[in-house]
DNA sequence: TAAGCTATCTAGACACTGTAAAGATATGAG
DNA sequence: CTCATATCTTTACAGTGTCTAGATAGCTTA
């Protein structure tokens, strides 16, 4: 009656999946070495002969999540069907899918942002979206940075408030039946209008009272 | 000879104090209950008569993040002299001077976000920002919701990536002497341009290779 | 003044954590 | 079959949050 081999076989995937499964059912502070181990049924100091340190095992979990996002930029790069925004959509739903996860990877102070795999993981990320995004250029003049950045800015800041728990008092606010994807929706409209950004009618010279 | 008396006088603000000294030396993982302990001076038990538990120490101390920039927000909102995203740089400004405290601020999974001092400081914050970009309305269309939600998202979002250092490598990439000041100023003009986000150019349709 | 009450702070203990060291077991090359 | 190596366990130690009991100081009331 064997339960249980001493060699696992395949640990290191076992432990990243054990991993997952905390950090979107308990959060990342449940996330421990010990707790991944007992997660995965082995003994408590087995993930550190794969990750070395907690911020070791961490860093790969982010890798991994970066590669699936990349998997998912991919697609709609390669669909013929792919409309403007599409990328931003799908920033904000690998957001709203992976919170745990998606956060993790932008937590540089728990992080070894030195790791190769995740700096590969993340630059291949990084290209994809940009390919999405319909940027060629490698010498960007400060203008187009200027597009570029805020383009990531307002996806990155619009997914953290989110998951945060922010935007949720916002919703409560909103027209009855407004959804969280019918307020990402007006947030990329609101950028083609010119009125983006404070109105001019709040500064002193015209205000009102 | 009375070195350290056995009453501190005003030991909440010295552990909030030393809760922010640590935060901005060592960073947010090295804030424990111990470590205020010691840079206060007192017994490692004495901060939970104070704070209940490390949840209700880092809650405080994001309370008093939220009073310091509700602050520097009535300071604009006073001034004659303010201009057009003003709000928008004073939201970036402050992140930057506290990198830690802001990530804090919005670190939902280790803050107790329901306590009054909290939940108070938080408001008059939203409420004064909300002032400084000129919104007035209690029952937003979804259309001035996208509005409100895109800029804060924009501002926020280039905080954040700020903060966990994406944007230096973009900085690498931009024209020589372009400082994180003048990038931000870029993405604030990029506003006000029909052309922020993705480009036409890049779907399928007219797309060259 | 003096007693007692309460808030404040310390000391000790326990279970938990990360991590290092040493031992046990399986795998695979020769 | 031998044995070197990779994989996993066991043991140990310092640090953490938090609970408990005890010590101290300040304040009220007489």
């Amino acid at each position: 009656m064997k339960t249980t081999p001493y060699h696992h076989g395949a640990l290191r995937e076992a432990l990243l999946a054990a991993a997952e499964t905390i950090i979107r059912r308990d959060g990342l502070p449940a996330l421990t070495l010990r707790a991944a181990a007992r997660e995965a049924g082995v003994s408590h100091a087995a993930p550190s002969h794969h990750f070395g340190d907690l911020p070791g095992l961490l860093t790969e979990l982010a890798a991994v999540g970066f590669a699936r996002f990349a998997a998912q930029l991919k697609e709609i790069n390669a669909s013929p069907h792919r409309k403007r925004w599409d990328g931003a959509r799908a920033y904000v739903a690998f957001a709203g899918a992976n919170p745990a996860l998606f956060q993790l990877m932008f937590r540089s102070d728990r992080l070894d942002i030195s790791r190769p795999s995740f700096v590969a993981a993340r630059a291949e990320a990084y290209r994809l979206l940009a390919q999405a995004r319909g940027v060629v250029t490698d010498t960007p003049s400060v203008e187009e940075l200027g597009n570029i950045i805020g383009g990531w800015s307002l996806i990155h800041g619009f997914s953290m408030l989110l998951l945060d728990g922010r935007l949720k008092p916002v919703l409560a606010a909103a027209p009855k039946g407004t959804s969280m994807d019918d307020l990402f929706e007006a947030v990329l409209a609101s950028t083609d209008r010119k009125s983006f950004g404070p109105t001019d009618e709040s500064l002193p010279a015209s205000e009102g009272g």
